[in-house]
Order: C-alpha cells, then sequence, then structure tokens
DNA sequence: TTTATATACGATGATATTAGTCGTATTTAA
DNA sequence: TTAAATACGACTAATATCATCGTATATAAA
C-alpha cells in the first residue's frame, strides 16, 4: 500500500545518475547495466522524462540522455505524473462514476487526505530530495 | 501507484458510520449492506480493528461493534499499519537485503520522501480528516 | 554507403499484490 | 436450543505491476 512502482525508481535513480555524470550523454545500456534495472523498461522510462524535457535524448551511437535544466526543480508531484499520471489515493477522486458504494461518507477524508499529500508533493523538488 | 486498499477504504467508512452512530453496536452485516461492502472482507478488517482497540466488538445476537474512545485521536500512521503493516513507498525501507541493486544511489531521496509522508500522517488523527 | 548503436513505441506475456469467498469454530441473546 | 453475530485460517479470482519482444527510426563512424 501506498508504494511507488519500479518505473520511478528507476526514474530516480537514471535521474539521479545523470546529474552526477553533469553534462555527459549516458546511455539506458550504460545506466541498466550499472544498477541492474530492466534495460527495456527503463528506456521507455526514459522516454517518458524526455517528452516532458526532464530530460533531453540524443539518438545514434554515442548517443544517450542528460539531463535538462529543468529536473532540478521539478516536483515529485509533476515527476509521478508524467511517470504513472494523476496520483490520489482513490481512483475516485479522479474518477466521477464511482460504481462501488451506494451511500459513500469518506468523501471528506479521502479528500483531505489527497489535498495533504497532494501539499507535501508540490513543495519537494527532485533537488530537495537530494 | 501511492493507492490507499480496499481494507483501509473499508475501514474508514465503517469507523465513520460507528462515530455518528455513536454508542450503538453496529453488526458487520448492517455495514456491509448500507454501502455495498463486501461482508467476510469488512468482517476481517473489523477484527483487526478490534484487536488493536479502535472499535470495540460483542459477540452473539444483538452483538456488532462501537468505536471505543481511542478511535478519534488514532493517527492515520496507526490506522494503516493496524490494517496493513508498516508503510513505506519502497519494500528497502524496511527490509534489509536489497536483491535488486547493485549499486543505490536512491536511499537518501528515498528516506526523505519516506520521512515527509510519515511525518504528514503521524500528525493527521481519523478526527482531523473528519 | 553501410553498419552498429542508440532512442521510440506499441503489443504481449509473466508475476505479484490485492480483493473476495468459503468453511468452520465460538459466543451469546432470545 | 436456535439463530445471529464475531473470529480466523485457507483458498480462489481479479487486477495491477513488471518485464520482454518486435519493429521502426535516427545517426555517428568505419
Amino acid at each position: 500500500m501506498l508504494k511507488i512502482t519500479r518505473k520511478v525508481e528507476y526514474a530516480l535513480i537514471a535521474v539521479r545518475h545523470l546529474e552526477e555524470t553533469s553534462e555527459k550523454l549516458v546511455s539506458v545500456n550504460e545506466i541498466s547495466k550499472l544498477y541492474g534495472i530492466p534495460r527495456e523498461l527503463l528506456a521507455k522510462t526514459m522516454q517518458k522524462l524526455a517528452s516532458a524535457n526532464i530530460v533531453k535524448s540524443v539518438k545514434g551511437p554515442r548517443g544517450g540522455y542528460k539531463t535538462t535544466n529543468r529536473a532540478a526543480n521539478t516536483t515529485l508531484n509533476d515527476f509521478f505524473e508524467i511517470l504513472e499520471g494523476p496520483t490520489a489515493i482513490m481512483d475516485c477522486y479522479f474518477e466521477s462514476g464511482c460504481d462501488h458504494l451506494t451511500n459513500c461518507n469518506i468523501r471528506t477524508p479521502i479528500n483531505k487526505i489527497n489535498n495533504s499529500i497532494r501539499n507535501l508533493f508540490d513543495n519537494l523538488t527532485l533537488a530537495d530530495i537530494s
């Protein structure tokens, strides 16, 4: 419960590695070997980060990824959302149709918990947790 | 990602219902019908809350559950832990042996995120989110 | 110009977690 | 004595996550 996914884990590892190696391009292959991460999964993860401009990709031999200057200031909320979509402790927070309950008495609690988490992750950047 | 489980959802519903009905005993059967919750699953959930003294159980006909005076002051951390065990965004936070990575560069970030969430849920009681 | 290396992306299969059910025992009010 | 309720463990089903595969595209270097 309340776990992050491997995709997020791998993304964190990769971004931190890229931050450490600064301007140098690093390939998915290299990162996956170094940290023991499945290559294809990391590849797709990096592609999401690339399309969100957290990292920049360069194709071809000697290609790879490096972080953009947006990376460090990215909030955890944005980071999570890029990789996994909107974050909420329950799906009903975003979906309109609640098929399960005829009679819901936890809307307020759920909203309060969600807002607290959202507020927390909106105020934490990748730089903050490094 | 970062979802709560049905067990926690059902427990929240039940505890809130019991708080509303105050001192009266309410059976699992009644709650499960009222909110459309699987009876057996709710039953097991209530048993966990009972053994943690969040609710008090009374067996036999006309029996059921009511909240104890501890209920309202229970933190979300405790509530979650009673139902699902220790809460952390990654298993490695509790397990010693990290089989996956030969080379971990996210221990600090993971710890910071965990501590933030723990701090959040330690300072939110069931009463706070009502 | 060819080849090898790298990203890009969708489809599919495997695994793990969560959700739900079932059976049986025990308690107790009526 | 019976029926209604909790208690609890074992089992099955459903879902979500994790991982792999295949193919396309770009490009540096030989």
